[in-house]
DNA sequence: TTTCTTGCAAATTTTTTGCAACTTA
DNA sequence: TAAGTTGCAAAAAATTTGCAAGAAA
């Protein structure tokens, strides 16, 4: 069972189209979460409609290929999923972005349903930290 | 130093208006985090204008009576932020939300911050966790 | 009576939907 | 060719802005 794009594609009967290549192409081109408008930006020489980055951002978030990040930002962001569990320290100031690696939130997950009377499973998390970066500290 | 509502409006050149006793009225009658819509239903019989929301959520948030929290929903959610440090089991099935007490991110924050190159502080950080709960699990 | 707030209308931004034309397999 | 995909137009949803009338201190 390969597991290369194209046959995670056929598998899933998804049709591998030159937009769709463009689009994997920008993710792996960056390696920071991304809005449909950067990646619009980021592939502007395809002139893919925006609709298309919509509906293809979501055709991979359903193929687990990619994964939403919250940045409060009032637009969604997307990274690639097969980087790995990591999590972000976010510029309040110039929006820059790090990742921050080995926090162990399955341990804290499994803590909280054991806690909980009402939930019996987590499916994902979402751990962000907010901060400012030396630059933006000094201003 | 006074620290009720009034004292701290005041303190702030913030004038305590009908509207602004509802919203904060709609806060404490409700231990969740609530969206524009949900405060606008909760304050129904009061006509208040979205926009009115929006302003004050704003300058609530400022204050830092209020805090925005992500539950992945395309819209912000707010809660009141006098209720301590804590994150969310969020169902994915029903949106049912169950607070979690003593997680310690600090801890983790600190970590991040002491291994980063760029990064001087941690001033916020947002915490959530996906799941299903007992009823939706069965589904 | 000065300063801050509100409501209304309108604009922006973000995301979704319908449908005919077009690709991919 | 059949099934899935795209672009365009339009709608829906979420949020912001300008400004004159209104309320609070």
């Amino acid at each position: 069972m390969k597991n290369d794009i194209k046959s995670q594609f056929k598998r899933l009967g998804l049709k591998l189209t030159a937009q769709r290549k463009a689009i994997l192409e920008a993710f792996a081109s960056i390696n920071q979460p991304v809005s449909i408008d950067d990646l619009k930006k980021i592939s502007s020489s395809k002139k893919i409609d925006k609709v298309t980055f919509y509906r293809n951002i979501d055709t991979l978030k359903q193929a687990g290929l990619v994964k939403r990040v919250e940045f409060m930002r009032g637009h969604a962001l997307w990274e690639r999923a097969d980087l790995g569990d990591h999590h972000h320290l976010i510029c309040t100031g110039c929006k820059r972005v790090e990742d921050i690696h080995n926090c162990n939130v399955h341990s804290l997950a499994r803590r909280a349903i054991r806690k909980s009377r009402n939930f019996k499973s987590v499916t994902g998390h979402s751990l962000e930290l907010f901060g400012l970066c030396r630059q933006c500290s000094k201003i």
